[in-house]
DNA sequence: TAGATTTTGTTCGATATCGAACTATACTGC
DNA sequence: GCAGTATAGTTCGATATCGAACAAAATCTA
């Protein structure tokens, strides 16, 4: 492996970067989400209730940091613990209707994120770099 | 912008995971150096002392991060602040002798990590991926 | 050259993230 | 069924990161 291979730096680098511009767009359209916590939001809007533990692995999170960010998300108002029947051990996270407001200015910020993001690099490019991105998520999982 | 679009989730997945497995790697190998701490020495070892604006820069971590930084990492004896004589406001950030032990670990690590991320994806496809890295990275700065 | 502006770094308070240790519940093999 | 193991979440302490406000030094402008 050449050394000139950085992908971890750069995407370090990216997301910092990413992070703080998604963060102050947020900021100024009077939402006050953490970019962790958006992801959070995100997972639950694209595929509904699910177990933390779930919760955890798609965000890419540890559990601590996940009871962390939901004790948060439940005191605002945005998330509900359940406790479940069959597994007594297990809590599903589901969003509370007061998200579907915040849902359209957050997919706003996102796609003004994306076009940032992407500006002046072709769509095929991008296609396959999103597709790399992937191939890269599994490798570490 | 299509909304199938998630290169910011996926590289904050990508990230938070590579994160936790790099941080472990070198905690294994006896060295306690968190991922944004070991972006400081990487930096400084590809291009050598330089005041620490620069370096909030190339590691695209805010200012107040870097004093925060710093000091640990001069209090544990891996850098020295000098103060410029030409410009008293700024401070070069220098290595000492002590980081060159560290380097040769950090670097096998580094290699590790990346054959981790990139495993069983031709060589090609990771050029064009780390190009389009640098693009997305200059349309953010 | 005096006052305004810009740049450099720090301080401060708030929050995010992590791993290790812990509790409670479920499962497994005998 | 019972002892041992595995799994789901939480608690706890340590650390990283950020932005806003600040202080000091340099630069610009008239």
């Amino acid at each position: 492996m050449s050394t000139t291979r950085q992908a971890g730096f750069l995407i370090a680098k990216i997301n910092q970067a990413a992070g703080r511009i998604f963060a102050r767009m947020l900021r100024e359209r009077g939402i006050d989400i953490h970019p962790g916590h958006g992801r959070i939001l995100f997972v639950l809007w694209q595929h509904g209730p699910m177990p933390i533990h779930d919760l955890a692995r798609r965000v890419s999170l540890g559990k601590s940091t996940l009871t962390n960010a939901l004790d948060r998300l439940e005191a605002s108002g945005d998330v509900r613990r359940v406790r479940s029947d069959e597994d007594r051990r297990s809590i599903t996270v589901e969003l509370t209707p007061k998200t579907a407001e915040t849902r359209h200015v957050y997919e706003d910020v996102s796609r003004a994120m994306n076009e940032q993001f992407y500006r002046d690099i072709p769509d095929a490019e991008i296609d396959a770099f999103e597709a790399t991105l992937k191939r890269i998520l599994q490798n570490l999982e």
